[in-house]
DNA sequence: TAGATTGTTAATCGATTAACAATC
DNA sequence: TAGATTGTTAATCGATTAACAATC
């Protein structure tokens, strides 16, 4: 069922949903190929040509019904259910993340943080306490988690995906700066600040 | 002097930059584009044709030199210098980025964090204090500073990044979960974990 | 010299866009 | 019916890859 739908076009999905979610706050029930690519810098063409792959959404004459799409691309993207997540890493950014509020309203939900130092293993971090990465493998386990994110330092990156994906992981959203590899099957993606500023610096004169 | 490589080249050069830096600190001296290209997964072909962009920096035979690529590199994206940013928001996200010891060897430094909850003002992160909001426009005057990051909730961003644009702000690094257009000449690249969440469970079963 | 790997051309592949018939 | 906008085809555009002469 991982159709062949290209990669690019799903990574577009999540930035339709978003537009569309906003216009519905602002109350609008219809939302046309052309003002959402004006939202989104992207070409009413290319809207329409990603959105036929899922059938046939939209009402000619009218634009697509945005609670409706909304709901559609919620189910193509698979995030009708809550998903729980762990988070690995319990310094600022893992903290960071396992308060972050913006999940749930998007599908996702941290439901256990771990780390491997001492000095943080039993702290509280919003209404989640930190576990021992130890207890990483049971918890997985036992819980069925499927999606993790890593944010512990660039050295220890391979070996915990490893741990990661041996438990059963299959998709891991990872902060470490590096690039690492997965087994078919297990998708990653890569979240380092540091890699968009040097795109941006490119720029400056 | 923004010259006419494609975006999607520069996008590659800080992945080549990291992998070449692992390289060295592993201590080889020369790298070929099929060693690069297994340890990113980019094939040999577009890692060459990528850096036959900016001259011939490769020997035939050998591969390239680790550091003189690495510095040519460097030069490139205009990170021989250590730019300066600001960070607006000083919630968890903030913070984080204010404290977080991975920018400086990769060119960048936080010179100041700005909020506008009184509650927050005044107090210290990291060897930082936060600063006014209201006093951005002077700070970014006075120490021409050209990058911001955005940490702050989607719903004001548009209006900071206005702001930012008007005082002479040139590169943002956006975490608002929010598309927003910048005009000709404001470079903008967006960082958002929910829209790499929803590309990954897409591939959940 | 023999072996290796670059730099570069030409071929291929895939993504984007223009255009328009279908239809609400 | 007239106006608007989709869904889709064909054309275009751009990016990736294969292949190999150049050369270290």
């Amino acid at each position: 069922m991982t159709s062949d739908i290209p990669h690019i076009i799903i990574g577009r999905l999540p930035l339709y949903l978003r537009a569309l979610s906003r216009l519905k706050k602002e109350g609008y029930n219809y939302a046309s190929s052309r003002e959402l690519g004006k939202l989104l810098d992207i070409s009413p063409a290319q809207i329409r040509k990603d959105l036929s792959h899922f059938g046939e959404l939209g009402k000619r004459g009218k634009g697509y019904e945005i609670e409706f799409l909304i709901s559609k691309l919620n189910q193509i993207l698979n995030i009708d259910t809550l998903w729980d997540m762990i988070v690995i890493g319990a310094g600022d950014l893992g903290s960071g993340l396992a308060r972050y509020k913006g999940f749930s309203d998007r599908g996702f939900r941290v439901s256990a943080i771990f780390d491997i130092d001492p000095q943080k293993i039993g702290k509280s971090i919003g209404n989640l306490v930190v576990r021992d990465f130890n207890e990483m493998c049971d918890y997985v386990a036992e819980n069925k988690v499927q999606i993790a994110v890593l944010a512990i330092p660039a050295q220890n990156a391979q070996s915990v995906i490893d741990d990661l994906v041996e438990v059963g992981i299959t998709a891991i959203l990872n902060y470490a700066p590096i690039y690492i590899k997965t087994p078919a099957g297990v998708q990653i993606e890569h979240i380092d600040p540091s890699v968009h500023l040097q795109k941006l610096s490119y720029y400056l004169k």
